[in-house]
DNA sequence: GGTGTCTCCGTTTTT
DNA sequence: CGGAGACACC
């Protein structure tokens, strides 16, 4: 065991073994990008448990999002069954990584199961709403008070601002009701016995600083990403006594926008005393791509290299992301003709909208391609309502999801609010229909108790649900399978958990909000071998052969804003970059049509060093090469009249010549002739020498 | 209730 | 710039 142990550690390097050996009462680990920190975490947990002796249960693991869960969980477990002496250990149960998750699903199970839930109004098996489903909560909060509550569209950006203390439209006219409905809706959330994602943050945090519950360890994936809450969560949990340790990379902060600290590190170093260590290899890259993404640091010099030379970057001119797209098909496919894989290839840009042009094109083009996007339950009408009908059998109490069943037209009643309200009230000619599936709901509970076994297609009967998905349909068979396909989904949570039936689909439905994209994820990425397209959000934790970020225009990346959110942006253009294993091309556009962005390259493409850079001009092979570059310089140019006022600096520099510049290796000089793509510059010490306009480091004085 | 003017905002997004 | 909503006025 010992030495399966040992040989296990061997394999990492030493800067590896040194963060999972280390055993400080907490340490930061400042995991530079590419550097095995997901490694780091499970092999420290390994370490902790198997030659420290901590129990995995009195580890709290937290995570961000579901797919970091899930593979932490399954490393450990593989990792754990690999060196178990099977005379000792048993295998590793799922059971004993309970605390292992994303903070809310941790702060949840902490509320149903450890803290005294019931000292705030809730009960124990209180549900997780979605955004979505909390926006029905709102509007019925404000009808039942009648309320007035202004920019109801911008309402859950409005109430997120009040939390915070400031206000979104402050210069109303006329006030409305906002501070109100907020106390209404905690109390009207407390009835229901729902939650919202940030309650389970925040409850959990005050519960915790009130009882004496902690674990041994609490360990953190991704510290660089907590907001505030997440880090009071962090400290309730730890309270002065449970050790800690944290991986993260402050060069890849992209998520501050919503509130995360500007320099977590050093927060949680003063407020911990926390040790610090660095892994500073980088497996991923070639050295090119490395010292491309070097080169977007304050201070790239921890960070170390060890591939071979590989491709020099490739930056494009396109006139518009249309081109650029039947370009990249053409590119795409002569790489798979050459043996690479599609998956092999991303695509990122900055904006979802972007991606439309390439769906458009690759379909066109019959290039296999999956687009990132968001998916929710709430995407597959038919299973939400079969979601909103088993919160409403489960919970007599969920009014909520009760009316949306009634609600929808398509698969419900189609009643509207009035209808309903009678229904309520028993007023009027009762809906027989409506009655018949009132009383079906509120007779699942001992429907349930009386039977030891169900099966799914039994409850599938018992709501007739065949009858809602209308078989006389065209998507009536697509729409029954899915169904069955989820409830079989329950059914394997209720055999792995070993509750009831009726236990069973409570927990998780309750919960199904916070896994539900989760869910959804397996079957959207069945098309295993295609391109995948994504933002460059998206695109963190990930890596890819060959990867094109398009538009990396000004405005676009970055978008043209303050200091601070800049410096963000820059990192995310470094995250985008530091995805490339082997082969890095980036693209700007000439015709621009979004608002706020410019026909002008981004400045950080000017960051990369030129003599990593081959700049190609898409097009340049036509024989057309002048009228091409007169269409550009018009182009340009009349973007510039339109925005002479808007946009001061970076198009500036590149009107005035004859300037006086300095060149970070050369000095200052004087700038003798420039065109549309060159600069010549005259230094005293060094003679003349001719850059690249677009990328060299020039700085105009 | 209809119409014209004014103001604000826009992007990224996990749970 | 363009859309959504509030506000003022008829």
């Amino acid at each position: 065991m010992q030495e399966k142990l040992n040989r296990e550690f061997d394999k990492l390097n030493e800067y590896q073994k040194a963060a999972v050996l280390d055993y400080s009462k907490a340490l930061m680990v400042n995991a530079h990008v590419g550097s095995g920190k997901t490694t780091v975490l499970i092999n420290k947990i390994i370490y902790l448990h198997f030659v420290k002796g901590v129990a995995l249960q009195s580890m709290a693991v937290l995570t961000f999002t579901n797919k970091a869960a899930q593979e932490i969980k399954d490393r450990v477990k593989k990792l754990h069954n690999s060196l178990g002496d099977s005379l000792v250990n048993s295998p590793l149960e799922d059971e004993e990584m309970k605390f292992f998750g994303t903070f809310h699903s941790v702060a949840r199970m902490l509320l149903s199961k450890v803290l005294p839930v019931e000292n705030l109004g809730f009960t124990k098996d209180f549900s997780v709403i979605d955004p979505e489903e909390a926006l029905e909560l709102y509007d019925r909060v404000i009808n039942e008070n009648k309320f007035t509550v202004k920019y109801r569209n911008k309402l859950h950006k409005r109430l997120e601002k009040l939390k915070q203390g400031k206000l979104l439209y402050a210069n109303m006219k006329n006030d409305d009701d906002l501070n109100e409905f907020y106390s209404a809706l905690k109390k009207a959330k407390i009835k229901s016995n729902v939650m919202e994602f940030d309650d389970l943050m925040e409850y959990s945090v005050q519960l915790l600083q009130q009882n004496s519950y902690h674990p041994e360890w609490v360990i953190i994936d991704e510290y660089q990403d907590c907001d505030k809450v997440q880090q009071s969560f962090i400290d309730a949990l730890q309270k002065e006594q449970a050790k800690l340790f944290a991986v993260g990379d402050p060069n890849q902060i992209i998520y501050s926008w919503r509130g995360s600290s500007q320099s977590p590190f050093e927060d949680f170093k003063s407020r911990y005393h926390a040790k610090e260590l660095t892994l500073p290899v980088n497996y991923r890259s070639t050295s090119n791509i490395l010292n491309a993404a070097k080169s977007l640091l304050d201070n790239g010099s921890g960070l170390i290299g060890i591939r071979e030379e590989g491709h020099p970057i490739v930056i494009k001119k396109h006139y518009n992301t249309f081109n650029e797209a039947i370009y990249l098909s053409e590119a795409i496919k002569r790489l798979v003709d050459s043996g690479l894989k599609y998956n092999d290839i991303a695509i990122f840009y900055r904006k979802q909208k972007q991606s439309e042009v390439f769906r458009e094109v690759f379909d066109n083009t019959n290039i296999p391609y999956e687009v990132s996007v968001r998916k929710t339950l709430r995407d597959i009408p038919v299973l939400f309502w079969v979601v909103r009908l088993l919160k409403a059998a489960i919970n007599n109490l969920d009014k909520d999801s009760l009316r949306y069943v009634l609600r929808d037209n398509r698969y419900g009643l189609g009643m509207n609010d009035k209808q309903i309200n009678k229904l309520f009230e028993d007023k009027g000619e009762a809906n027989k229909a409506a009655l018949n599936l009132i009383l079906k709901l509120k007779e699942f509970g001992d429907w349930c108790r009386i039977r030891d076994r169900i099966s799914p297609e039994e409850l599938f009967e018992y709501f007739d649900i065949n009858l809602y998905l209308m078989p006389t349909s065209i998507s009536f068979k697509e729409d029954s399978d899915l169904v069955l396909s989820y409830l079989k989904e329950i059914w394997n949570y209720i055999e792995f958990t070993g509750s009831t039936v009726f236990d069973g689909i409570k927990e998780f439905m309750n919960t199904s909000s916070l896994y539900g994209s989760q869910i959804l994820s397996e079957a959207v990425h069945k098309e295993q071998n295609s391109v995948k397209l994504m933002t460059l959000h998206a695109s963190k934790g990930l890596e890819f052969s060959h990867v094109y970020i398009s538009g990396a225009n000004l405005g676009n990346i970055p978008m043209a804003r303050n200091e601070e959110e800049q410096k963000e942006e820059l990192r995310l253009f470094f995250v985008g970059v530091t995805r490339a294993k082997d082969y890095l091309e980036i693209s700007y556009h000439t015709s621009v049509e979004d608002f706020g962005v410019f026909s002008v390259p981004s400045p950080f493409l000017r960051m990369i060093p030129e003599n990593l850079i081959q700049s190609e001009d898409y097009g340049s092979r036509a024989a057309s090469l002048t009228a091409l570059r007169k269409e550009i310089k018009r182009n340009i140019d009349s973007k510039k009249e339109e925005t002479k006022e808007s946009s001061e600096n970076v198009l500036e520099t590149q009107v005035i010549s004859k300037a006086l510049v300095r060149h970070d290796k050369y000095g200052e000089g004087r700038v003798i002739t420039e065109d549309d793509d060159n600069v010549t510059v005259f230094f005293e010490t060094y003679g003349e020498k001719t850059f690249s306009k677009m990328f060299s480091q020039l700085k105009y004085l």
